[in-house]
DNA sequence: CGATCGGTTGAGTTCCCTCAAGTTAGGTGG
DNA sequence: CCACCTAACTTGAGGGAACTCAACCGATCG
């Protein structure tokens, strides 16, 4: 009814099923740590399912390299994906006992397992759980004044802007940089999984990019690759500035 | 710009700090567990600020009793209502060395405040920020799919919804209870908090809180306090069922 | 070379926002 | 006790940003 064109309606067939789970914010491109508690470590093809929304919730996944994205599903098909991770994510970590989201690949991936228990006493690790758990907490937190309070524009804008490291934070390196003002990025995800990831459907994604385009504040090389001709200019779309 | 009527411009003369922090999610009233560590215990007014988004995180909060918001604002002043606060929660863990919210009181409020280093050891404690932290998590995602993929109309009832304590969740107890499918509550925020936490303005809330009335499906008994008349329909337009 | 998949573009509509003018409920003081 | 004031909320009219539906485009692949 009020739903934007649903994800089951892209994807027929698909059995859902429901409730539990996290996710994240981290910087490098491998990272082992889990390691050290005895993980099993488990390889996935791009757009494969980790666990499913509903599945039980007792093992930890630590994202030692690759890309993956939480979503949660409405009952009509709307989806939302509710973080996209990255390396040193931790996620799977339930506050019931089962999943509350579904786990899903973005790129090949590597995640390490561990079971619940066989780290429930060590406080290294809870530590490590807790900074990493607070850090996904502020993501959600701008994730959150994106979604309710950022125009299509401004959500793009903050999409990229979160793909260029050093930029945009607190302290942003500034348009030094030796060769301009510019960045080369890689998406890794669909018009699609861009726009559920914004709020927003995937005709307004497009329109949005072309409209970059027309300014020239960008280049799309590939449909998942753009480089960034104003990386400053980008910035300030954000709604942040 | 794109923006919707600020919060500076409501509030005008407001200096606002800025970046780093937390949420929850949570049962009893009045809920004593930080006190164990030698927290110091403080009291708040209805609307007084806890800290500022940009305060330096040093030390963590719980709430004991009543009702805090985090939120953040943009440049602009347009303000997101990230999470609401139940007694039980704990808040304040930064990501990095600030606060990245803004909390504030809604009622009335005991706050036990303990400092960072002083719990960072106990790995009881560590275990409770972990569950905690993971709960908040689950009701963040949940927030995303509101903000993201309902209308103004799912996003009011899911709101309403939430004040049920055992209704609308994963095992909902059904309209059975003595004396029909009826419930008091109690709102404990404004029109516009409600507007800023559902990511619609004021007027939306009014609105569509005037058409579930037309509906039968409330009564307005006072401007905080709302009598759900059909607690089963008012979960129909959640956008869950 | 047609088929398929992902993306773009256009036309029309709708939901929610903006602006502006009421209305109601409390509180205060004459 | 009533007139007045303010703050919070409601209601209306109009407009615009993003949605829906539908056609089209371009690249990749058997």
């Amino acid at each position: 009814m009020e739903g934007r064109m649903a994800y089951l309606d892209r994807n027929p067939g698909i059995d859902i099923a429901q409730r539990t789970a996290v996710f994240g914010t981290a910087v490098a491109d491998e990272v082992p740590s889990l390691a050290a508690f005895g993980a099993k470590t488990s390889h996935f093809k791009p757009h494969e399912v980790v666990y499913y929304e509903g599945d039980p919730a007792d093992r930890i996944f630590e994202l030692a390299k690759g890309s993956v994205m939480l979503f949660k599903l409405l009952p009509d098909g709307r989806r939302q994906v509710v973080e996209v991770l990255r390396p040193g994510d931790i996620f799977g970590i339930p506050a019931g006992k089962e999943q509350n989201c579904t786990a899903e690949t973005l790129t090949d991936a590597k995640v390490n397992v561990v079971d619940m228990n066989h780290i429930a006493g060590s406080p290294d690790f809870q530590r490590q759980i807790t900074r990493c758990l607070a850090a996904q907490m502020q993501v959600l937190h701008e994730h959150a004044v994106l979604l309710g309070r950022k125009s299509a524009m401004e959500r793009v804008a903050s999409f990229l802007m979160h793909l260029v490291p050093d930029r945009g934070g607190t302290e942003c390196a500034g348009p030094s940089e030796t060769g301009g003002d510019t960045r080369q990025l890689k998406l890794f995800m669909t018009r699609q999984e861009i726009a559920d990831y914004l709020g927003l459907t995937i005709e307004t994604v497009s329109r949005v990019i072309s409209e970059m385009k027309r300014r020239g504040l960008i280049t799309v090389e590939r449909n998942d690759e753009i480089r960034l001709n104003k990386v400053c200019a980008m910035c300030q779309l954000t709604g942040k500035h």
